[in-house]
DNA sequence: CTGAAACCTGAACCACCTTTCAAGTTTGTT
DNA sequence: AACAAACTTGAAAGGTGGTTCAGGTTTCAG
């Protein structure tokens, strides 16, 4: 997870020392701002776990904002990074939206303080939470567009079929990893139905 | 909106002044939310919003977050009454889907601020917003058994199909509704394709 | 009419937090 | 070793905004 070349070079850290402190900042914010919430969260509270003076912060970031943005950013990224790894190019254009599905629920489940502060963006700073959703959007409909050319799936396959999938996506995630309760489905079960449902949808056949 | 009853009778008004304060205070809550989002909104911007002293808040709720609380819980019901006024029992299952789906995008393109503050309980009020879409959730599954007895669904249909088909239709909402573009395809075109899309899915036809 | 309860008012209190800064320490290069 | 730049420190400035409260006004039942 690297922040630095975000946005601010002018902050970047040019010693050992300083690049620790950074890493320490980064996730100590990772920490104060899943437990607290972006406003709830404090400065102190960060420099406080990160073992660092109060003064420190501001060698790095400018604001609280700043460094909230930066953490977005990286979170963002991360999610990317995790999806494209679950993937092959040898799939099936149904099997890359079972296996982007399944890679997403348990990369949610592992890491449910990112979901936290990704979704807090919404308010802190809007453009970063848009800019995540409509680059999924967009990577997702770029399948679909796939699965079309390659006769897998039917034509005409858009934007708001995307978004459809994101929605699902997004809220299987929500209520399976996130906020999974005892008895629930396992995760391979989720796929699988939220595949057969994307592939042949639920209207019984003779209808 | 009766947010009222929600919690607290020991704040309820008695006489009429201060039953039309209460709604004075929760109107100009709603704005002031909307416009600054739950943190930066300010006591005093809602009792200016209201044109009542600032003591006055406090008569009616006994804090920020009180007040917060009663906006949702209302809004939550009004989402709710809006859906079930569009649909009707005489419909085909599918049709109930797009029905609802339809009104929803509707209703969502009217309500935005609603939808601002609704999402924005999952940080300050997290058990209203689990309770807001575990009961959408609820009302959708009960949908998707009713289509499997009638025979116009298949049948083993459950929760995980639900949140599949509530989540489509939140993403639909988030981005024909709430981030509207020009030359966006008409609410209508949304919700026929999200149907075809949740009646026969995507796979082309001989796989 | 009358008095008690309900309601209203807004200045002040107070807790907390972001941000600044001047002074000290460490690092790395020459 | 010596020096400049990088880094650290924590007290305190400067704000903000939620909450309280004592005193005044309005309402309404009896």
């Amino acid at each position: 997870m690297k922040a630095e070349q975000g946005a601010d070079l002018a902050k970047a850290p040019r010693t050992e020392r300083g690049r620790k402190t950074l890493r320490k900042l980064l996730d100590a914010a990772t920490r104060e701002f899943a437990d607290h919430g972006f406003h709830d969260a404090s400065i102190s509270g960060i420099t406080r776990r990160a073992g660092v003076a109060l003064g420190s912060f501001y060698t790095y970031f400018d604001s609280k904002d700043a460094i909230f943005r930066a953490l977005v950013s990286d979170m963002s990224e991360g999610v990317g990074r995790a999806a494209r790894q679950a993937l092959s190019p040898s799939m099936g254009a149904l099997e890359i939206e079972h296996a982007a599905l399944h890679a997403f629920l348990s990369f949610a489940s592992e890491n449910k303080e990112i979901y936290r502060i990704i979704d807090e963006a919404e308010f802190v700073d809007p453009d970063s939470y848009r800019a995540h959703y409509e680059t999924i959007g967009t990577r997702i409909e770029e399948r679909l567009k796939a699965g079309d050319d390659s006769g897998e799936f039917i034509s005409g396959l858009g934007a708001p079929e995307a978004w459809a999938v994101m929605g699902m996506n997004v809220f299987l995630g929500l209520r399976y990893a996130i906020w999974a309760r005892e008895g629930d489905p396992a995760f391979e079960e989720i796929a699988r139905r939220a595949n057969d449902l994307l592939a042949h949808g639920i209207a019984s056949s003779g209808d």
